[in-house]
DNA sequence: CTTGACCTTCCAGTTACTGGAGACCCTATC
DNA sequence: GATAGGGTCTCCAGTAACTGGAAGGTCAAG
């Protein structure tokens, strides 16, 4: 399979794909031309990683869970961790997001958002109250 | 002042303050030994700065509220739109993080999580099922 | 005069790609 | 055989917002 194809079927871009040999995570086959050469298990890998970015892991933490993944005697209990980890990291920014944004929606709701230079955003930013 | 005494008073570590410098957020006066020489305006910017970030206007949206907090005839109907906006994004991302966080915390409940391979969340990922 | 705390600049690294340049390869058509 | 078009290759640079560290100048105290 050529690059275009895995893309399509991956769902990721050709340059991640790419970017994805660089840093190790996938080691597809070379035809004479210097063409990738992909195998349906590279074509299986890619769209692990997929997913596990789409659930917002980082590139170290799916290394990890594909590593998990090709350990056939791996414990559940070491994937459940890691994943427990970033769900604690998950609803830790979704906090610290909801604190934000009740902050900013109290201020733009305080604000009148007309020609007049009055702003509550800006005083606030300022300090000032 | 000095760095270090705007830095604690600020909230920001004294290398953000050089950064912020470099990238033209601030300007403080040089002393002929070469160091900065902050007055009280320099302060109150950074301060400014610190909060707007903790809400998490980007750099460039932090530039542009400046640039309405020291226009005098500005309009609060522009600082509102540039609020909302982020307001929106900021939405959008918990959004995004809470349907993260329900799929990963569904397949953290169903992982045993002990000895055994068998492991729902790298199922999950492996697109079985 | 030396020590130690500050200050300076500059360079490199971080995360996870993304865009683009320049060049090679493959297939089809004329 | 020449050419046109895609697809592919590598490598370099840039993104956001810092952060760490090296090498070296400055200042106040003892």
């Amino acid at each position: 399979m050529n690059i275009a194809t895995v893309a399509e079927r991956s769902g990721l871009p050709a340059k991640t794909i790419r970017y994805y040999e660089d840093i190790g995570l996938i080691r597809p086959a070379r035809r004479d031309n210097g063409y990738r050469d992909f195998a349906e298990a590279d074509l299986h890998k890619l769209a692990f990683l997929g997913r596990a970015r789409s659930l917002g892991f980082s590139i170290e933490e799916c290394r990890m869970l594909l590593a998990l993944w090709e350990d056939r005697s791996r414990a559940s209990a070491d994937v459940k961790a890691l994943a427990q980890k970033h769900l604690d990291a998950i609803d830790a920014k979704i906090v610290e997001l909801q604190g934000m944004r009740d902050t900013l929606a109290s201020l733009v709701h305080h604000c009148a958002g007309d020609h007049r230079p009055d702003c509550p955003i800006l005083s606030d930013l300022a300090g000032e109250g």
